[in-house]
DNA sequence: CCCGGCACTTCCGAATCAGAAGCACCGTAG
DNA sequence: CTACGGTGCTTCTGATTCGGAAGTGCCGGG
């Protein structure tokens, strides 16, 4: 399996390990950013996740898990996977994304 | 190639073409999120980008400047490509994720 | 005409992903 | 005890996507 970006360690396309660079390859994978979304709106165990994830893959889906456990971004506890502090915190910094894709969307349906 | 995501349209993993899941489905493709970063930085030629995201492959490239294009968030102008005004507020909304990023790196410094 | 730079495009091997199937481990019911 | 359903994975195969080198066509200058 490809490392896990974390800030420190030079990543996918950057050498010098730049946490937002390290931010940005890790939110740059598949169902990652969906992934911590859902668990944000509720914990959940692995089969409910990925019902709640439009049912993808399972092999992938535990490859992100284990990679976002690695970062520290989610715990497996007893409500099954949930976000940690620094998970939560990653939510709130992502949330404007939210207000953004409406704007986005209407922008497009007029002039696209 | 795959469809782009577009709010309105299903996306990958979601029926509903909800506009944050086409967001996420945007962002969630390799180097989508660096471009957008160094576009904004400055506007850049083709090859200049590419040197700037660490020589990524010009085949993917361009079809994410094609992408980017096509959904409103990039445009071909005089400077070279840049941002539209989608494309800005869409940095705003993500910007949050620097300071974002230093925090998980201090963390995972003390205790990864 | 020749050269260099630019913006791609094409090709192919490698990495990643999707999806189905299967496995081992519970806790409960019989 | 055995059977059974649910869970959290793991494995496998084929499709998609990415990486990287090479090539193409289009300027503009000399």
């Amino acid at each position: 399996m490809t490392a896990t970006p974390k800030p420190g360690t030079p990543v996918r396309g950057s050498t010098t390990g730049r946490p937002f660079m390290a931010a940005l390859d890790l939110l740059g994978r598949r169902w990652t950013g969906r992934v911590i979304w859902e668990l944000h709106q509720q914990p959940a165990g692995f089969r409910e996740l990925q019902r709640r994830c439009d049912q993808m893959s399972s092999s992938v889906l535990t490859t992100r898990l284990n990679e976002l456990v690695e970062v520290g971004l989610v715990a497996d506890g007893e409500a099954g996977y949930e976000l940690t502090r620094l998970g939560e915190e990653l939510v709130e910094a992502i949330s404007p994304l939210q207000a953004w894709s409406r704007r986005w969307a209407r922008t497009l349906a007029r002039s696209g």
